[in-house]
DNA sequence: GTCTATAGGCTGATAGAC
DNA sequence: GTCTATCAGCCTATAGAC
């Protein structure tokens, strides 16, 4: 980020500094996703960032802040992408194809440990979230409904609930990649070898079995260009 | 739970510790589901349960062996049920949607807490698995796996793979159960208020979801009365 | 900004009376 | 079998030197 020798402290010092932060929110990911918040002291997050436990403190006011930033951070970037996918105006079962490709693409490269965050805290009854952070999820549940909404009102989809629709979808490929490091180490183990599931086959498979699922009944054509 | 005069000492108290323990299995599963392994003390158990804390080590030796006790009694329940539906003559789709039904009914009738003890347990990799019971996800697998696999050979359903249409289901269903909280809680909060969705109609979406996203393309009818 | 040292709270497990 | 009392360990957070 900087190009220039700088002094030992004061305010040229703010790389490391930013450094130290995002050794933090990295380390902190991925030891949250494996083990829960509960599960990890802040000793092992400093020592994964190479950084000071105090630094914690210092940047974020606690472990708890820490977690904090981390999920919404995330949240807030996936807001972005699935919101910008709802206002497409292309047919929504394409949207809907794509919708699914871009959670598999977020969730295995560009926040690879955000599944496994989302889903505990979830599942917790969103214990640790701010009141601030609680309603992203139902930004992604809206952008959701919206598209298999307008399948519907245009004819290519079956009339399904978007609710339940929103949820199948969301709840089949959150579940696959929060709980890819077990499959892996189940089936990895059995003799004769069984290959775990590439992210990329099931996302086709998602895809695919939406597109039959939802398709309406008596016509496979599309009616716009 | 007495019926008769008992001795307060000796074999004649056998019920009464079959009572604690029942206490403790009951409370330890509402509590270890809501909140995780970690996230629960021992103290909170023994409360819940309305008996000593000590209890838990004299009956179970420790937290942990608590935990196992738990998750394995569950497993083998739900085991048992999958492989009967696994083994019916009946057309495979028909056997999927008693299938999916039949995973509805568990989860909000008999073990209304295993999904998320599951998910959570499954999330960590299988940290507190014993070897033992690492293998009980896989019985279900295969249960799942060969009816899909029936079904394609049957002609029934298009070509689809066993194991990604086993993930696709079970993710799904285990998502949903082990989110109901969250849901409640958040959509509840709103105004205007949104009623969370019922389980029997995400059973429903979802055997229509998997009748159609499953069908084989051009033979609507069945071939087996 | 970063580090060391330590305070203070909470946890799981047990010893021993009954 | 059940209870009370207690211990040793680990945790988060902070004070204060640099």
């Amino acid at each position: 980020m900087r190009s220039v020798a700088l002094p030992t402290t004061g305010p040229g010092r703010r790389r490391d500094a930013a450094a130290t932060r995002d050794a933090l929110l990295t380390a902190g990911g991925e030891l949250f996703a494996e083990r829960g918040y509960d599960g990890v002291p802040v000793a092992a997050i400093a020592q994964k960032a190479g950084v000071n436990k105090a630094m914690i403190n210092y940047h974020f006011g606690g472990k708890r802040k820490l977690y904090l930033a981390i999920v919404s951070a995330t949240f807030t970037d996936i807001i972005a992408r699935v919101e910008a996918l709802a206002e497409s105006p292309r047919p929504a079962p394409e949207v809907l194809r794509e919708l699914i490709a871009a959670v598999g693409e977020m969730a295995t490269r560009r926040h690879p440990h955000f599944c496994s965050m989302m889903l505990r805290e979830v599942m917790t009854g969103g214990k640790h979230l701010d009141p601030a952070l609680i309603d992203k999820p139902a930004r992604i549940l809206g952008a959701v409904q919206r598209i298999v909404a307008r399948g519907v009102a245009d004819g290519d989809f079956r009339p399904v609930d978007p609710l339940l629709t929103h949820l199948s979808l969301v709840g089949s490929l959150v579940f696959f990649f929060a709980t890819a490091r077990f499959r892996e180490r189940v089936l990895a183990a059995r003799r004769p070898r069984i290959e775990p599931p590439a992210a990329a086959a099931y996302v086709k498979h998602m895809q695919d079995l939406l597109t039959h699922g939802l398709a309406a009944e008596r016509r496979a054509g599309r009616r716009r260009a």
